[in-house]
DNA sequence: GTGGACAAAAGTGTATACAGTTAATGGCTT
DNA sequence: AAGCCATTAACTGTATACACTTTTGTCCAC
């Protein structure tokens, strides 16, 4: 989930991205929450101008939702697009894998792992948004291991689209079960199987979807108090 | 390339990056152009907020590059950038492939076929750029058969994120090529061959990359005259 | 007490103004 | 004549101001 994105006009707006990402992500903000400007303005110390383009970008992200003359709502993806989204995960990583075992060297299975070993400490910790991170980052790192920015790129972009979804499924014996997986996955990579590493992954997303719930719980109108 | 994106905030930055879009895509703006906020702001008898918006939208699709307190300017895709897109729509569109014929339908046949039939004609007229599009959005329109939006708008971004590059080799023989490529794709897909669909469909892909050049022409600076 | 119309308040959309930075011009020195 | 520094112009980044829309609250009619 870290921005990787455009070089982004100014880090002052950066900044405002990043913390209501956190806030949305972390389901401080409750899907339709209503992110009024001046008050997010007032918040970050800034004027409405910086806020609005915060806003614009998240919107493109997917995070929040723009509706012309009314304003900018934390988004709540529906179920089916949920769906969509690890359908084309699927597609994507099941073929990255494969490419991946046909590319691989030393340097990057210790890369994978040293990331797994990130994760499981993560894992072990209480920091839920450290956490989902990491976890997702995982695939995010096979990406850019590949060499290839488009590619990583667009999968950060389909995983923090998804992530207020995730975020609803991570409970702790979920996550302890992602980080099993992915260590597993390198095993295979590192075995150049790519039958089985291909298999692990698909079956890897497959859990990840199937354990989604989907509580929907009341939203937080009270921006300054969820922002604190 | 049809924007299908985001609600976008309101019309009139849509009228703006569309028109800009155009002329970049066409190459009427060519790559490395300095976009001055100030002249476009003029030429569209706007304010320069709405200019802005527009041009960091412009950015977040690539077609641009934003340089802090330097200003815009038409992006100039590295050749290593568009190895990469095409790596990435390799993966993507032969499993998308895959997971078509699974699903075929007649109407989605039928519904293919048409839009061949478009691009048919397209490619026995003169505009350069509805010819680019269509032979674009076949792909997109394969996607958005499956019913899933999330992919269709993901090809979306990839196809128009080259658009800049695929326009450098779209000479009519070439332009032929493609048609004749999707024609046969559709005919596999309706025979449910999948794997000679996926092959087709992978080939196709590495078949238009192949055809890439890149010629590097001086840039045209006179903003009103590229936009006129 | 409920429903609707009107008025006030709040909020978004766009334009403009101002500050700070970068590029450009011109004069000076060597 | 070429190069360097200072000054000026142009342009971007941010804040503010204003117009218009949406929402909310109140009052009246029924």
């Amino acid at each position: 989930m870290k921005k990787m994105d455009a070089p982004a006009t100014l880090s002052s707006t950066r900044a405002i991205v990043d913390a209501l990402t956190k806030a949305i992500v972390e389901h401080r903000l409750q899907p339709g929450s209503k992110l009024a400007e001046q008050k997010l303005a007032d918040h970050f110390g800034v004027s409405r101008t910086l806020v609005r383009q915060a806003l614009f970008q998240l919107s493109q992200n997917r995070l929040i939702r723009l509706e012309p003359a009314r304003g900018a709502f934390v988004a709540a993806p529906a179920v089916d697009e949920a769906r969509q989204v690890f359908a084309v995960r699927r597609m994507l990583e099941t073929a990255m894998t494969r490419e991946f075992v046909q590319t691989v060297t030393p340097a990057k299975i210790k890369a994978l792992r040293e990331h797994v070993a990130l994760e499981k400490a993560a894992v072990a910790g209480e920091d839920v948004s450290d956490r989902a991170e990491l976890l997702g980052d995982f695939h995010v790192r096979m990406a850019e291991l590949m060499g290839n920015k488009v590619l990583a790129q667009m999968l950060g972009e389909l995983i923090s689209r998804c992530a207020l979804i995730t975020l609803m499924y991570q409970t702790t014996s979920a996550a302890e079960h992602s980080n099993d997986e992915h260590a597993d996955i390198v095993k295979a990579l590192a075995a150049k199987d790519e039958e089985r590493a291909v298999r692990l992954m698909a079956e890897h997303l497959e859990h990840v979807e199937a354990h989604l719930v989907f509580d929907r719980k009341v939203p937080t109108h009270d921006i300054t108090l969820a922002l604190s």
